[in-house]
DNA sequence: TAGTTTCCATAACGCTCGGTATATAAGAGG
DNA sequence: CCTCTTATATACCGAGCGTTATGGAAACTA
């Protein structure tokens, strides 16, 4: 019986670096979203032909669970260091600058990738669609947790709804990654965050 | 000489109703998106052949862009008259209002049209993509110019910008329609409004 | 009714899509 | 060196895309 463990690794190696070619495609779906993002494209950007992308990554939906993941661990990092911030203003304050960050980095392309992908898809994307809204939910649980945590420390008006207040947070959110995409510059998207910083609800208020 | 108007009508007369067909476009390109709505959802959405959609509309594009223009007449004019409300919160209140309002009723697709189609497209959609920017562009520039005049009249304090503050306006917008294309429910985007509004600046701040 | 104009339906066009079969090249193990 | 396994390159597949040519039916004017 042979298991995966001692197989040894023979016949002829492969000439990329999966990683380096994931990031690509990263790039790729990032840009054009998940349908539009043609397997030319994706191929011409990774360097490599159809054929070796099929057999490193399965297909098109496969390639773009793993860019998906990729995604969220390099790019959406801020998210849960920001959760670990003191205050609940300290949290909305790193999740907004981290945000405005990765938008105004050149070299990352505009817009959001989690965005781009829950929305505008025909009937054949549905369920690329459907796993990203599930992953957004699993963020945003976790959001309202803590912002519960922060209402029962007396940081938060009484007044105040947790699930509406994170809700509000990732409105800011979604607008700053679609006006992003849309051409906004540096400064409006950073006037974007100020003005909801400042907006933003304190004990006194 | 024989101008277009005093020119009669001759021939077999069209079966069809060009208004009832551009409503049903309109949903699909609403639902779909520009690039994901296929000519073949169209026609049958539209009851109609693709030869008789090409006579009466051109191509896709045109279809689209007279699409976009009954979605603006009739779907945002509560824009336009939110902007003669006589306080800058009155404005914001009418406008998230008028928005929540579009969303949770059943019979609308969910999300915007205007963000579907500004987002995740490919390069022969292009010209689609920068129309639609640059229609949201002048809807900006009028909140901004409101706005700006509320500040004047001493309704905003002084260390809110008035760009910011539109940009953030737009942002909960443009939140709210990703968040409802995302299955949210009427009370999620209810509160959603609702914390925004409470978090609204007023003079005393 | 004759003539003309326009509409509708079918089918096809050229193209791109995601995905693959086939054949060749290349490195690892014996 | 030979064999075996795997990667690469080319070409191709069926299906769907937006768009259009064609033929016949329908309804207007005269």
């Amino acid at each position: 019986m042979e298991t995966i463990l001692n197989r040894v690794c023979k016949g002829r190696p492969r000439e990329f670096c999966v990683d380096e070619a994931l990031a690509a495609a990263l790039r790729v779906f990032w840009k054009r979203g998940y349908e539009s993002a043609s397997m030319a494209e994706l191929t011409e950007a990774m360097g490599i032909t159809k054929p070796s992308l099929y057999a490193a990554f399965g297909n098109k939906e496969a390639l773009f669970r793993k860019a998906l993941d990729l995604y969220e661990r390099e790019k959406l990092g801020f998210m849960q260091t920001a959760l670990a911030a003191p205050t609940a203003r300290e949290v909305a304050e790193r999740v907004l600058r981290g945000a405005l960050e990765m938008q105004t980095n050149s070299g990352n392309p505009k817009g959001c990738l989690g965005v781009i992908s829950s929305l505008a898809c025909g009937p054949e994307a549905e369920s690329i669609r459907s796993e990203v809204i599930a992953r957004r939910a699993s963020s945003e649980r976790l959001i309202v947790e803590r912002f519960e945590r922060a209402q029962q420390g007396g940081e938060l008006p009484d007044t105040i709804d947790p699930k509406g207040l994170t809700r509000f947070l990732i409105a800011i959110l979604q607008g700053l990654v679609v006006q992003a995409g849309g051409g906004a510059s540096s400064e409006e998207l950073r006037k974007l965050v100020d003005t909801s910083l400042e907006l933003w609800p304190t004990r006194a208020k």
